[in-house]
DNA sequence: TTGAATGAAAA
DNA sequence: TTTTCATTCAA
């Protein structure tokens, strides 16, 4: 069955919930434990991975139950249009967020009285119910994901840049904006909905209630690096969110607040008293510089404006705006460290840090004769040097849920350190392994000085080896592999 | 939308 | 002092 047909298995009309999750456990679990994985109870349902809309708070036999919500979605019909509780009579389409399939909301909530605390906290679930992770979802997608790896992995100096063009220091994307920005593309596509708010409750369900700890662990690991490469490039960061702005209660009523609370700061009326005020994404520290501060002597960013020439270029002027280009790099690059990718494609790229910046080295090299594929991720280690250790252990058998199941001892994160996109995993044979040991080992005696790196490819290598499922590489013992017929 | 970080208020 | 809560802001 192709993937996004409307669900034809009749779960609109589920009678209760006990019958319906007695009918998923049956169908679905088969007798394994998902202990580890939170899927919901509405199960895989026929692939479709969707179900349906409730406007009204019926449940239809699902345990959690996604209320629409009128203003984040377009296009949908008239109210109290929807005539059939079955998504089996309404036109199959291969968009999930077909308005078919979907009417606009009806708030029933019981008003509680006196209850008003938490109003702007109401939680909006996506329009659609999903019943698997995107990662399963749109695993055939043309569409490939984006490379959160590249983006974690961007350089010192690429960093910086950005910084001059904004003007201000963006924060790291923490594991969710990482997974939400890897599927963006993919799940516009995939929902046939090109907007953010869309993207962000689709990504948003699917990351809190189905995608396996595998999963999270990557983009928690990618947030890791995000964070120290975030920090390398700019150690005095810290953020500093605006102060919070009071709400407006009624638009319709007086202001409790002065209207210039709740924007910009004309000079004339703004904020006399200095207790708002607009949002700011960095601060200089309090404490005095230092002379061992990046930011000594004059400095500031706010002062600064970042009006450099070329701030990948190593000019004078850049170095005079930027003076912590020049003058941090010894404090926290006092060895240089590398790292190497594995991009699923059976190939490594050996990235080196040092006071220079990063420099990517392509020592690109076949692995198994893996056919190149969509996308890119596949394995990220950590070579020892600097401070980042935490990043270049192995940090040994990474539990696994019981939800993957490996049969070979399946870690996300292998004994080398080796940073595996389970997308990309895999659980097979010894001499593939074989194969990836000697490559990596090779990749990282490219030119290179290993240096305590070796640490990093010493030990036992499992049974891992990079597979591009779209490739066919989801195994008999894959837990994909029974939601994938 | 989730999660890190912040700061104020409550315990 | 510690915990809880609301808020900002990353795309």
């Amino acid at each position: 069955m192709s993937s996004n047909q409307v669900n034809q298995s009749g779960q609109y009309g589920a009678p209760s919930d006990n019958q319906h999750e007695l009918s998923h456990i049956e169908h679905y679990n088969e007798g394994q434990a998902y202990d580890n994985f939170a899927f919901d109870n509405s199960g895989w349902g026929d692939g479709t991975g969707i179900g349906p809309y409730d406007n009204t708070n019926t449940n239809y036999g699902y345990h959690e139950v996604a209320v629409s919500t009128p203003a984040s979605r377009p296009n949908t019909g008239s109210v109290g249009s929807r005539k059939t509780r079955s998504g089996r009579t309404t036109k199959p389409t291969d968009s999930p967020m077909s308005s078919s399939r979907s009417t606009p909301a009806v708030n029933n909530s019981p008003h509680i009285a006196g209850v008003r605390k938490n109003r702007a906290k109401k939680v909006q679930e996506a329009d659609v119910i999903l019943q698997a992770p995107l990662s399963v979802l749109t695993k055939d997608s043309e569409t490939p994901l984006r490379d959160m790896e590249a983006w974690a992995n961007r350089p010192v100096e690429t960093r910086r840049a950005e910084v001059a063009k904004a003007n201000k220091i963006a924060r790291p994307m923490n594991r969710f904006m990482l997974y939400r920005s890897a599927y963006a593309e993919r799940t516009k596509k995939w929902c046939d909905q090109n907007n953010h708010q869309i993207v962000s409750k689709v990504t948003g369900q699917s990351w809190k209630k189905l995608e396996p700890k595998e999963i999270k662990d990557y983009y928690d690991r990618l947030a890791t690096i995000e964070r120290e490469n975030h920090q390398r490039a700019f150690p005095d960061y810290k953020f500093s969110p605006a102060k919070a702005m009071p709400k407006k209660k009624n638009p319709k009523r007086i202001l409790d607040y002065p209207e210039s609370a709740y924007g910009h700061f004309s000079e004339s009326e703004g904020d006399p008293d200095g207790e708002y005020r607009p949002a700011r994404q960095s601060r200089q520290p309090k404490q005095p510089p230092r002379m061992t501060n990046p930011y000594a002597d004059n400095y500031s960013y706010e002062d600064a404006k970042y009006q450099f020439a070329d701030p990948g270029s190593t000019s004078a002027p850049y170095h005079q705006a930027m003076p912590y280009a020049a003058s941090q790099a010894p404090m926290y690059h006092t060895h240089p460290y590398q790292y190497a990718v594995a991009n699923g494609h059976g190939q490594y790229a050996v990235y080196q840090h040092g006071p220079g910046g990063q420099q990517v080295h392509d020592n690109r090299m076949a692995m198994n004769g893996t056919p190149a594929s969509i996308g890119s991720s596949g394995a990220l280690v950590s070579l020892p040097g600097g401070k980042h250790h935490e990043l270049l252990q192995s940090r040994g058998p990474t539990p696994v849920s019981s939800y993957q199941q490996p049969q070979h001892g399946g870690n996300f994160m292998d004994h080398n350190g080796l940073l595996m996109h389970p997308d990309h995993t895999n659980y097979s044979l010894g001499h593939e392994l074989q194969g990836l040991d000697s490559n990596f080992q090779d990749a990282l005696n490219g030119g290179y000085d290993l240096g305590g790196g070796q640490e990093a490819v010493q030990g036992h290598v499992d049974e891992e080896f990079l597979v591009d499922p779209q490739l066919g590489g989801i195994l008999d013992n894959s837990p994909y592999q029974k939601f994938l017929e």
